[in-house]
DNA sequence: GCGAAAGTTTGCACGGACTGAAAGATCGTT
DNA sequence: AACGATCTTTCAGTCCGTGCAAACTTTCGC
């Protein structure tokens, strides 16, 4: 059992797999970023981080996924992070707090998510695998959020909320990108999250 | 130049063509249903058409198409419709209002969208290409909501309402589907819609 | 150290998605 | 009937993705 992954750790092993991981989906994102999507082929992607093809698919079920990186650990931190969010506080705003840890996380990487971001970008169909990168990540957070706000699963807000939120924290991702990173993405996650708990009202012509 | 799609057309030529189209999207769609998408090949969507394999990709970029359906011109209809609102009205319920017009094609073709559904409920992938089916269809409805409230199409807002409302809309249709159609989709909607302009707030436990 | 055990990489073979080109069938028009 | 336009089919080919078994490497027990 791995319970602490980033870490130099202490096998060989998993330095050596962790290394490969990392040639693989840099490698691929480099290659993406410049040429397309359906430019590149798994096999150069292998070639450029010293692989076979066939190991590629050992690491990645697809192409895709070695773009999107594998955020399943990080989903699930994030739903225990709302869950973990005192009750009272209202679930929208519970999961822009949880939020937070994922943002930092994010920044601390930002060059492979600006350059994440830039792929994504051109290739919007890769879009709705962040954020919601795992189905059963999207049901324990509609389950905590049922939690939070006493309704059944069944009820619609716990879906509605948390498959728009998705989308609110995409469009700013997408935003942060766009901007180069000028801008931080804290900042952008919070202007729409305030529109979202603005009712989505038409802003001002004053903004 | 054909104008009017829909009705049975003038030519023989054509007909045939909508005969196809539907023969395939109906047959892959029920094979789907019954099978699972991973258990259908393209070969055998279209031997039930009574095509050959390489005329079903003549039709549908990818197996997938086959089963969403080609919503463009819909899309497209849509945008206007939401342009036509008179201006005053908060652009968040122009979306909602334009929406009756595709909620109420839907409904016409029930039995056809609620298999629709069933068939995306058990394959999550297919989701977010419901809706948002076409990039340039997103950048029109963005630059409309732009323009309804004022604000460059660099702001945040528009991108943030086109892509939350559709996140909303494909959890209606999913509940929708989930009922049976037992509730009327604009209901559902409505729910959705209300919700957010809400604010997302937590709903009382009297709900 | 050393050999067994466990985990990883690789090549091979395969099925299936998708595409281009060229030949064949069908339809619309005159 | 014949011609041109349009659609379908056949064929060959590329690439994605997966099961399998052999070769290899790290780890562990002694």
């Amino acid at each position: 059992m791995n319970f602490d992954p980033s870490p130099a750790a202490a096998g060989l092993r998993d330095r050596k797999k962790r290394q490969t991981r990392a040639a693989l989906a840099t490698a691929a994102l480099r290659l993406v970023a410049e040429r397309g999507l359906e430019q590149v082929t798994v096999e150069e992607i292998s070639a450029a981080a010293d692989v076979s093809s066939r190991t590629f698919f050992n690491y990645f079920p697809s192409k895709e996924d070695a773009l999107i990186g594998d955020h399943a650990m990080q989903s699930a931190r994030f739903v225990a992070r709302v869950a973990e969010v005192p009750p009272g506080v209202p679930a929208l705003a519970a999961i822009r707090t949880a939020m937070t840890e994922v943002i930092d996380e994010m920044q601390a990487d930002r060059e492979l998510w600006l350059l994440r971001m830039a792929v994504v970008a051109q290739h919007p169909a890769l879009l709705p695998r962040l954020v919601t990168v795992g189905a059963e990540a999207e049901r324990a957070m509609i389950e905590v959020v049922a939690g939070r706000v006493g309704v059944s699963p069944e009820h619609g807000f716990p879906t509605l909320l948390t498959t728009v939120t998705g989308a609110a924290f995409r469009t700013a991702m997408l935003r942060w990108a766009a901007a180069g990173g000028t801008r931080s993405l804290a900042d952008l996650v919070d202007e729409a999250f305030d529109a979202l708990a603005a009712g989505l009202a038409d802003p001002g012509p004053k903004t």
